[in-house]
DNA sequence: TTTGTTACGGAACATATTGTTCGATAATAT
DNA sequence: ATATTATCGAACAATATGTTCCGTAACAAA
């Protein structure tokens, strides 16, 4: 990719998150983000179809970081499933957070757009259905699979919320806790 | 409250809610709504501020209806929390809502937008927090009381998010029990 | 270095939406 | 019958999205 390509990128998106971490999605204007990026409207509008599809490009790239199945940066090659037949898999994933890259806590939160937790949600669901077997229980003997499934998926996406909006002053391995003593 | 006032405004709330069963709510314009409803512009304008206020009056008289604490239409005076005491006070919060008044599900659905959940969840909030000591158990001693109750509210959501995305198959005795059975 | 290609900037533009204003008209209340 | 109030319709300002065009600058390959 062209080096102009990507610099102009990278100041959109940098401008983009800045942005966000002040004030919701749908109040703000596509003439704020290109003043922040320092780029011109046309500019901005031949990199992003519309300012959904901006949305978009930006929650594949900051998501796809995050649950990357490939490696783990910061951890050399360590696989995020490195430790898959225990729990901890879902505490990795709240240390991760916790790092709070990109400032994604800050689009995560209950204030903000609920779009983000939708892209989120939706690369969570893979991993937890690929772990649902940690999870069984006499009681998930009871209802249908899918129910469970989904049972899992939102109850971690609430306790992370809950655990953002309330000032993260538990550490991951209690949050952690709190988690696996409700879903089982 | 002048009989103009009045059919104008439920021609506008009507209007609304045609609209809303087909699009969501930031795709929807007030030129779309005062068309449906056959009103003047300025006349929509005089009863409502904003698109927001119209949102937001909307939700309340909606879910004021069906989590009214006074009495029950359809049960005569039946109050909602006339059985407190046994788990039937989401029974008859889920068969309520199976009934399906204003088309409520289609607003609570997934594929519609945030808002209506917000909505619907504060009002959930205080019903909740009356029945928590319906839900103690052994883990609830584990964790904070104020995760416990978020909990028990993000679960009832999800579970009524759940079952109206999957057809509403299920029985509200049965849907109630998929719920119990996943909160304690 | 030269040449052809591609991205960029800036401004103007069309289009759509929100919310306001105003005067004429019709429904309502007393 | 009269005064009040809601409504309509149309025009209006303000703001946002997305498009178009052209001159300029950065890039890649010879």
């Amino acid at each position: 990719m062209d080096r102009r390509q990507r610099k102009t990128r990278e100041a959109i998106f940098r401008s983009f998150t800045e942005l966000l971490s002040h004030k919701e999605f749908h109040q703000i204007t596509v003439g704020e983000i290109i003043e922040g990026a320092d780029v011109g409207r046309a500019t901005c509008y031949a990199h992003f179809e519309t300012k959904d599809f901006l949305l978009k490009e930006f929650c594949e790239e900051l998501f796809c970081h995050i649950f990357d199945t490939e490696n783990h940066e910061g951890h050399g090659h360590r696989h995020i499933f490195d430790c898959s037949g225990c729990d901890s898999v879902f505490l990795h994933l709240f240390q991760h957070l916790q790092k709070n890259d990109n400032n994604i806590l800050a689009l995560l939160s209950s204030q903000n757009n609920e779009l983000f937790l939708r892209y989120f949600r939706s690369n969570l669901e893979s991993l937890v259905k690929s772990h649902l077997h940690l999870f069984n229980s006499q009681k998930s003997a009871r209802i249908p699979e899918r129910f469970w499934e989904n049972h899992i998926i939102s109850t971690f996406v609430e306790t992370l919320k809950w655990w953002i909006d309330n000032g993260m002053v538990e550490s991951p391995e209690v949050i952690t806790d709190y988690f696996l003593a409700v879903v089982r």
